[in-house]
DNA sequence: GTACAATTTCAAGTGAACTTGAAGTCAAGA
DNA sequence: TCTTGACTTCAAGTTCACTTGAAATTGTAC
């Protein structure tokens, strides 16, 4: 059970085997291990690696945002200043992410509490779109 | 002044005429007025809505979704119970982004303070990406 | 050993959100 | 009037993140 096939893999993760082996590809994935006949064989570290992978996504990045971040990972060094110069630029684009969807959030509100008829009206002077 | 070219719109707006239309076309956007010979001419309030819709893009909806938010602001009724549906299903989306958001910062975060060699390593017991 | 499912590679297709190109029309200045 | 640049429509191209398909190989169950 510690050798675990592409369809297993992607099974367990909730992806296909083709969503696998693209990550593959572009490098986000390391490239497991191959039995003879040329099968992919994982250990179960991958379902972490891909956690990461769609944990990443789901906050924005790109994949080559996350392979750059991976390979940060990746290295035998401790982690480098460039890894830590990429993370810290991506910390603040997170924040800008998150004062947005905070914004938005401001504006449904008081769409969903308001009577009015149009954008003009309904969201207040003080909340414009402009001003966020 | 009162009657913007498409040209001044973009350039102002920071986008491509190309966009502009494109945004026309797929209803995100109210057709503006046409001078003789065909030529657009907005009005200002044009960048109230390109905000919106630069807004709504940036906290994560897609031009379909924005169509329905825009649509239910376009009415010349009150504030349907079909917007206000969907305006509150979007509401809860955004809250599951800020999460998110905020469980890749503390990975980051962690990423640059510690000294580790690995995402297994790196990733504090109780902060692991599973968790979040 | 014979099915049959799972896997392999590689190329091409997909949908979203635009951009680019072609071919022609319109508007403003010299 | 002529030129130049902005505009028009329509179709096709682009990038991202995959998926789908083809054709061959491998692994497993009987």
């Amino acid at each position: 059970m510690n050798e675990l096939t592409i369809g297993e893999v992607a099974q367990s993760a909730g992806l296909r085997t083709s969503a696998i082996r693209y990550y593959e590809d572009i490098g986000v994935l390391p490239q497991p291990a191959r039995v003879y006949g040329g099968h992919r064989r994982y250990s179960p570290r991958v379902f972490q690696q891909l956690a990461f992978i769609q944990l990443a996504q789901q906050a924005g990045f790109s994949m080559a945002e996350i392979q750059t971040l991976v390979s940060g990972f990746d290295e035998n060094a401790p982690l480098g200043v460039r890894w830590r110069t990429l993370a810290e630029q991506k910390l603040s684009e997170l924040e800008a992410l998150i004062t947005r969807a905070q914004g938005m959030k401001r504006i449904l509100e008081s769409g969903i509490r308001c009577q009015c008829l149009n954008l003009d009206e309904c969201i207040p002077q003080k909340e414009r779109c402009e001003k966020l």
